[in-house]
Formats: structure tokens, sequence, C-alpha cells
DNA sequence: CACAATGACTTAAGCGCTTCAGAAAGTCCA
DNA sequence: TGGACTTTCTGAAGCGCTTAAGTCATTGTG
């Protein structure tokens, strides 16, 4: 059987057709340096010998370029991917580094905010993405001893890396304005993980404003700000940290914000699939959306826009953001250095969810 | 600075503690090879120099591993993960091979049923893992012509790869009967993506039993065996494709099944997400679920206990078939030849969604 | 005390490809 | 017809690492 047999290279196909090893590369990678016919010839051989082209490894040797992006996540895979603002995101990062030959490599967190720095320092990368990792992640430091390029999305920006992030703390601030205006006064908020160890409970606000999660501390911020400026005594608004992103989880935590009393009139939630949780629960509890209570999120992924009601939330273009770092990594590849970290707006979208206050 | 300086070699950090190359390889490899000292001695060097460690590459060339798997789907990444139950599997394989220091190269589906097939062959990986695949794709013949080592999830089995699947046609026809003994007979399917060009529009039986996706095939014929069983006329049953698997798109095809006179009492949906749009599309219309229509899904994904009823649907174990494949396709990797294709079953979860034909 | 066994390291042969600086042969134009 | 170009192909030096086999000094054993 041919399986068992070695696979062909390029010098068996050289040897094969009688011609030099730089001409066999070249039939495959520089078509323009050697004539059409001897080019045919060369790849009729190495069908018949079986050979399938140059050896992606071996290429990458010579070449230095793997043709991979490490994309670094700080959670499990069915965590980060509960949350459809991620897949937007990153389906148009890959469709933007797609046409250049690259591909993601999945690399997901553990427990301390990212992968593990050994796997990253071994991992097969040009250059690495780290979406929205916490601070001081240990992937991060391997990243930067390895001296591989760096895109981070929605994080503070590393040493030498370039960002491209949103308006988080606009937008929060934005939401917050909204349900003011709407006379509420009572509000409650529930934010994503914040503390290195997940453990989802009541959250103090000094606690959470030192999240290790930037987009946490940006989005509570422009929250809180909002709601001290109207007069409203912010270390008084009960938040609760939900632990992992997954729906159950967060319907414990707007129950617990829901049973105090007097109960919070609107809900501030860091990400749509957090609000709609909310919204779940407040069904539940046949509390009616807005009549009883007026939910906000942030994001604007599809579900927002399924949701009956629909969402009221803080819209981010999140294809834009994704092209952007796919954008921002090929031309670090390319060797450019790219100015500016870019800061996406955001703007509030008003639907169903949110009334005025009874 | 340092910045424009080549990077430090196994070598440089051989010649500056004054050993062989295959010493300093060893402090890192084989720590038992050498004294403790000296390797102490190599590391501290290796620190002082700027050296992180063997070159991921290079060591791939040597050892002909590359410690990764690439993991190909059919369709773009927001479309495939926009189904929970993806998330779920992928989580649970990438889990898997994790410890092994594997993780997951991606490669999205262009518009033939898979990855592209010069993708494939230029991909560095050691195995692929192909996830519902049309038949043919592209990939999966590049896969073999390069010789990788190949683990199939829920599709036909390819030559010389290994299969894990679950009893699609098992499971779908217990919804049918299910519904049979409900007291329903006019029905309506909702199924995925048959045919090559996504459309999205009304289908015969018999263009649908062709589909070029085995599950959509399985789960199709499990249905209308059933239904034809029970003295239903199955080429009757209209059938409508949506394409892509976004909910706007799914909500367009319930619609028109719902249009027809009489209208269908009852909806078999290839997916829980698809049952979720049909749901939506029920309350967007005023009929009440279960008393005016009932739906019933396929998976077992999370939103299918959240949803508003509760979604009957057919549970399939989705952890268990990622860790399955995962572990198969590490006995592939060592060099194993695993023997027998697994098929896990799945079973009937009854909610609130289906209910008495009235 | 001779001999085998062990430990600590080195030698050297790869792994399979890219690419740059030529060499050889053909083409063009005055 | 001869020098200046082109075109086409080759030689050879890498890319950075792993590992089987071998050397040599020590140690243990009967």
């Amino acid at each position: 059987m041919s399986g068992t047999r070695r696979r062909p290279t390029l010098d068996d196909v050289a040897n094969d057709v009688g011609v030099s090893r730089a001409t066999v590369s070249n039939a495959y990678n520089r078509p323009d340096q050697l004539s059409a016919d001897l080019r045919e010839e060369v790849l009729r051989a190495a069908k018949r010998l079986g050979y399938t082209g140059p050896n992606p490894v071996a290429r990458s040797l010579a070449t230095r370029r793997t043709g991979a992006i490490a994309f670094m996540l700080d959670t499990g895979l069915s965590a980060a991917f509960s949350d459809p603002a991620l897949s937007i995101t990153l389906d148009a990062l890959a469709a933007t580094v797609d046409p250049e030959g690259h591909a993601l490599l999945l690399m997901p967190g553990g427990h301390d905010g990212g992968p593990r720095g050994d796997r990253v320092l071994t991992a097969q990368a040009d250059l690495a993405v780290a979406y929205s990792l916490a601070d001081g992640a240990p992937a991060l430091r391997a990243v930067r001893q390895r001296g591989l390029p760096l895109v981070v999305i929605d994080q503070p920006v590393v040493a030498g890396a370039v960002r491209v992030g949103i308006d988080d703390r606009g937008g929060a601030a934005a939401a917050a304005r909204h349900l003011l205006e709407l006379g509420h006064r009572r509000f409650g908020i529930l934010s994503a993980q914040c503390l290195s160890e997940p453990r989802g409970g009541p959250l103090s606000a000094t606690e959470a404003l030192r999240s290790r999660f930037r987009y946490n501390r940006e989005r509570l911020s422009g929250y809180l700000t909002t709601l001290t400026e109207a007069g409203i005594e912010a270390l008084e608004v009960p938040i609760w940290e939900t632990s992992g992103l997954s729906r159950d989880h967060a319907m414990g935590g707007v129950r617990a914000l829901l049973d105090r009393a007097p109960r919070p009139t609107a809900l501030l939630c860091m990400s749509d699939e957090l609000a709609l949780a909310a919204l779940a629960v407040a069904r539940q509890l046949g509390l009616g959306v807005p009549a009883d209570l007026s939910i906000v999120g942030f994001d604007d992924a599809p579900p927002a826009r399924w949701a009956e009601p629909g969402l009221t939330t803080v819209r981010q273009d999140l294809v834009r953001k994704g092209r952007l770092a796919g954008e921002l990594a090929l031309s670090l590849l390319r060797g450019e250095r790219p100015a500016k970290p870019a800061t996406l707006d955001v703007q509030l979208v008003v639907r169903g969810s949110t009334g005025p206050a009874r």
C-alpha cells in the first residue's frame, strides 16, 4: 500500500522531472519564473507521485509566516460563543484576514483571564488578537515576550499593541440618561464578571470599578457617573456580578436585584444577553415590561431585535469592529506601524423594553 | 533597540553557555537528559538572551507535529455560531484535546459545503475534524489527498475517517410520533439548508431527501416515514428550506408554512433555532402555542429550556458528542486505529410547546 | 581489579521548503 | 555581428529545531 510509504517531497518531484528543487518550488509559488510547459510538466509529475504541494510547516519555517492568527479569549468556547456579539466580531475578523491567507487559531481562556501563557509561547501564529482579556492576563505577557504583534479588542492597550474598542463609557451614559429621562430613580445594575474568581453575587461599586475587565469598568462608570449627576446616590445602586455568561446564572442575579425593597424600576445590563435574562425573569415574575420594569442592554446583537418586547440597547457596530481589527492585523503583518487606536462610536437604540417610570 | 535585532535561537543559547545545541534542546524537552545544574544554567542564559523557547514552527518541522486540529465548517463563523449546538460541541472538543496540547484552527466554509480545498491543503494541522459538511465537499477531498487523519461529526463517514454522529432518524421519528399521538394530522416541516445554492424556499420531499447534508436527509426521512406509516400523504407535507441559519430567514419560512390553508397544526423543525423562530412568528401572528400550533425542535440546546413556553425537542448529548470526537481525534493522532463509528442516542424531551390538536 | 552499567553530553543527520545570486541560453537592435 | 538585455533554470545557503547513535568519564559489582 502507498499508505505506508513516506510522503513525496519537493525533491522527489524535482528528481522525477529532472529539474532542480528551486524550479519545483517556483512552479507552485512563482509561476512566472519558469516556462508554462515546464510548469505543466512539474505539476503533472507531482500529481502522478501523489505530491500535494509544499508542506505547510516547512514552508512556514522558510518564509517565517504561519498564516495563522491566534485569537485569545478569556473564557471557554461555550461561554464565549453564547454571546452573539463575539460570533459576529469574530466572523468579520476572519472574513477580513481570510483573503490574505490567514486562519484563526482559537485560544480559549482558563480562569486567569486568558489562555495559558505556555500555550501562547508555543502557538503557531504570526500575530495575536486579544479579545477582552483581563488586565495583566499571563497570555499578554507571553505574547510580548515572544515578540508577536498584538491587536487588542475592547481592553486597555498594551505597550506596543494596536487597539480597537468602542465608547463603552459614552454608551453606558446614554443608557442611564435615557432611563433618567423616563423618570426612573431606582436602578439595578447587572454586570458581567469583574473579579478574578468567577463567583456571582452582589458587588459594591468600588469593587466593581476595580474590575479586571476594562469594558466593565468603563460601562459601570458610565452608568454611575450619569446617575450621580442626576442626584442619585450611586453607592446605593445595587450591582450584581454574574459569573460566566450563561443565562441561568444571570437569571439568578436578576432575581436577587428584583427581590430588594423597594424594587428597582429599571435595570441597566452590561450586555444584551444579560438583558434578555432579565426579560425572562420579569416574565416569570409576572412583571410587565416596560410597565413595571424597564430594561436596557448593551451591544444590539440580533436577539435584541427579536425579543418580546424589543430590547432597548446600546448599539455597537460589531461587524465594523471585527473588520477593523482584521485590517489592523493585516497592516501589522505587512510590517506597517498603524497609528492611532480606534474607538468606535455607539448609539442608543430605543425599543419596547423601556418606558416611563410609574 | 533590541527590537530590530534578530531573535536569538537555540544556537545562540548553546554558544553562550558553551554546550551543544542538543543540550539546550534537552533542557526544554527532556530535563532528565542533563544535570539539574546545567539545565538551570541554560535556562538562565536563555532568559538573559531573551530566548523564549524553541521556535514552534521549527519544532513542528522536526517533530512532524503542529499541535493544531483543523475544524472545518460548512458556513461562515457567524452563521455557524448562531447555533448554540455548535458552540457546545466545539467547546467539549477543544477541552478534550487541549490537555494534549492541541488547539483548534478554524476553517469556515464558503458556499460549496465547506472550506476551500486549497486552504485545507496549506493548513497547518495534524488532523481535521469535519462538522456536518456537505457530501463531497472539496475540503474532504483535500483532506484525503493530504493524507490527514479525519474525524467527521454528523455526516456520512468518508473512507478512512472515523465518525461520530447521532441517531438523527430515530430522533426525528420520535418527534413525529409524539405529534401524531397528540392527534395532529396537518404538518409543516422547517428544514435547514438542503440544496447547493442557499436560497430559502419551498421544497418537494424528493428534493429534500436528496439534500447534500446527511443530517437533513436523515431527519427528514425520520419525519416522513413516520407520518407515512400513520397514513399521512408524506408528499403533501409542505417543507420549507431556510437559507443560512439566521432567525430572520427562518421566520420568513415559518410564515410561508403557516399561510397555507388549511393551516398546519404542528411544525416539525430540524433544529431548536428554527423552532424558536417558529415560536416567535406564532407570537407575532397571535397564534397560541400549543393551543393553535404545536412546535417541536431538535437538539435541546439551552435556549430550548428558556423559551416561553418551553420547547419540546429531541435531546442530543452535545457535550458527549464533542468529547467523543476529541477522544477519537487523540487516538488517531496516537496512531491507533479507532474501530467503530459512534452513534449516540437521542431522546424526546416534552415541554410546553406541544399539545393536543384541536 | 576488570568489566559492565550508568549518566552526561556531543555529533550529525535530518525535517521540507524558500530565495538570492548567478549561469546558460536566447532575443533584440543598431 | 556583437553587446546589452531577458528569460529560464540551478546551486547553495539558510529557516531553527529534534533525536538516534555515539563518546567518554564515573560508578557499581562480583
